[in-house]
RNA sequence: GGCUAGGUGGCAGAAUGGUUAUGCAGCGGCCUGCAAAGCCGUCUAUGCCGGUUCGAUUCCGACCCUAGCCUCCA
């Protein structure tokens, strides 16, 4: 049985296909206007993994991931850049997908791009209209009248009079209530412009996602996900539109991220404290460290950000693959699904337990590592590698061979070549079958301050690694 | 001010009404020419104050602190 923490409920609820079988998810992607933040990869590979194991779990997944291509963000850095916006924002979602890649984050079943989906969000603006949910402002803007959908604020767990005793809300004359939102934003010069019953113009950037959800997955589904910050006011929004629209059922179930802080503070532009993934992925020996780092910590829960937590991701793997290391494998991994796989599922069966998943995976290792040692039991040690691999895939992690695991560098460029490496330690073995042992020493040491570490195994062969 | 989440050992991070995850780091041992890796052993913890209980880190209440949302934001 899989649990999930709903944030509708603030409770864990068994999950429960409506299709059985078949779950149907859709999670907020990013607005394609820049690189996209580490923040912005931890939602992406969260969501990556839970669609990851409910496959494993034998369900049938259609997950669907929009991305937003229709925003203001957009719209102002092609100005500034003087490109045309929709160039703009394909060069970004090419980025992005390269860096998804790099991540191991699956393509989705389907990535609605919002600028395909204008008919849909003009059918369901009309639908609200219609329905007494929406009205045309002065300004022309179309607007959601929130006053009109009773269950308002059920989501984020807000009261419209709280909402107003914030007073950080601006008063916009146009529209009746200053929690109102945009659905449709009447054409301003040189901007995109879509025409429309209520004037040429475009859509606010929710009823985007509730138009692409609708239409892939139709008006309910299993689980809407996002990264916290989206839960007031886009999901809450969301919800009012969707079921404004059709009267019915939306998501049953809402999971939402933490974020990724930086000094324990959120990052942002303004505080200047943000990465970029791309630059990230630059820095680390590979990408599979940055997503190890972003599952070694429950989803819900805040994480911090830091070179020190990568490098200590980086040290978790390097155990992992140690254990895999000079395994043979034969014909594919072999897979056998043991105490371990059960207790890999019942973390991942509550609400995606992957630190204690990836705790298991480490109690796994060290099987391993006792049944390949000598005297072991060599046999089982391939069963165990081929379930720790299997059991890795699930995590997105374990995917390369333990070789080019170990030869990878955080600095590509820089350093020794593998030949000069190779060079060093045919010296080595010379002084060392001399018992020349300063020198065998000097050269370890050397290499040692390159970033090559050298293991001396039984029968005098001498493998190495980049630390 | 309103609402929400959280405060666990040197670091990161789970779990749990009583038997002290996991990884990194440290210490001791085995192994090694010496190392590295591995294996074995081992030291550090549950913000503060009350309450319930035979017993609370875990449940309840107050307090302190932190973060987030209330405005675009994963």
């Amino acid at each position: 049985m899989i649990r999930i923490h709903n944030s509708l409920t603030g409770e864990k609820q068994e999950l429960r296909p409506i299709e059985p079988g078949h779950v149907r998810m859709y999670s907020c992607g990013v607005t394609v206007y820049d690189y996209f933040h580490v923040g912005n990869a931890r939602m992406l590979v969260v969501f990556d993994m839970v669609s990851r194991y409910l496959r494993h779990r034998g369900l049938r997944v259609t997950y669907v991931r929009n991305i937003t291509d229709v925003d203001d963000k957009i719209i102002n850095r092609a100005r500034e850049a003087g490109v045309d916006w929709r160039e703009w924002a394909a060069r970004y979602a090419a980025a992005m997908h390269e860096d998804l890649d790099k991540l191991g984050c699956l393509r989705p079943e389907k990535e609605p791009k919002a600028s395909e989906y204008i008919d849909e969000m003009l059918a369901m603006i009309g639908q609200l209209i219609a329905n007494g949910y929406a009205y045309q402002a002065t300004n022309g803007d179309v607007m959601y009248d929130v006053h009109k959908f009773a269950p308002y604020g059920q989501l984020s767990g807000k009261r419209l009079e709280d909402l107003r005793a914030g007073a950080r809300v601006g008063v916009d004359g146009a529209k009746r209530d200053p929690l109102d939102f945009v659905l449709w934003k009447s054409a301003k010069p040189g901007e995109p412009a879509w025409p429309s019953s209520w004037g040429e113009g475009r859509p606010g950037w929710h009823i985007e996602c509730s138009a692409m959800s609708t239409k892939e997955l139709g008006q309910h589904f299993d689980i809407h996900g996002g990264g916290l910050d989206l839960k007031f006011p886009h999901h809450e929004n969301e919800i009012a539109q969707t079921c404004g629209a059709t009267g019915g059922k939306f998501a049953e179930i809402w999971m939402h991220n933490g974020f990724l802080n930086i000094d324990n503070e959120k990052m942002s532009k303004s505080l200047g404290n943000f990465f970029t993934t791309r630059e990230v992925l630059a820095k680390i020996k590979h990408p599979e460290v940055l997503r190890f780092f972003l599952l070694s910590s429950h989803y819900r829960g805040p994480m911090n950000y830091s070179p020190d937590q990568l490098a200590q991701a980086e040290a978790g793997l390097n155990r992992l693959y140690t254990a895999l290391r000079d395994v043979p494998v034969v014909g594919g991994d072999l897979y056998s699904p043991t105490q371990a796989a059960k207790d890999f599922d019942a973390a991942m069966d509550d609400d995606f337990n992957t630190p204690e998943a990836i705790a298991v995976l480490q109690g796994l290792a060290r099987e391993l590592n006792t049944a390949r040692a000598a005297g072991g039991d060599a046999h089982h040690a391939r069963l165990l590698a081929g379930e720790l691999r299997a059991l890795g895939a699930v995590l997105g992690v374990l995917k390369i061979a333990p070789e080019e695991w170990f030869r990878a560098s955080a600095s590509a460029t820089a350093g020794l070549s593998d030949a000069d490496i190779d060079e060093r330690i045919a010296a080595r073995a010379a002084a060392k079958s001399a018992k020349n042992w300063p020198e065998s020493d000097r050269i370890r040491k050397e290499l040692a301050e390159a970033g090559v570490i050298l293991e001396d195994k039984p029968g005098g062969v001498t493998t190495w690694r980049r630390g």
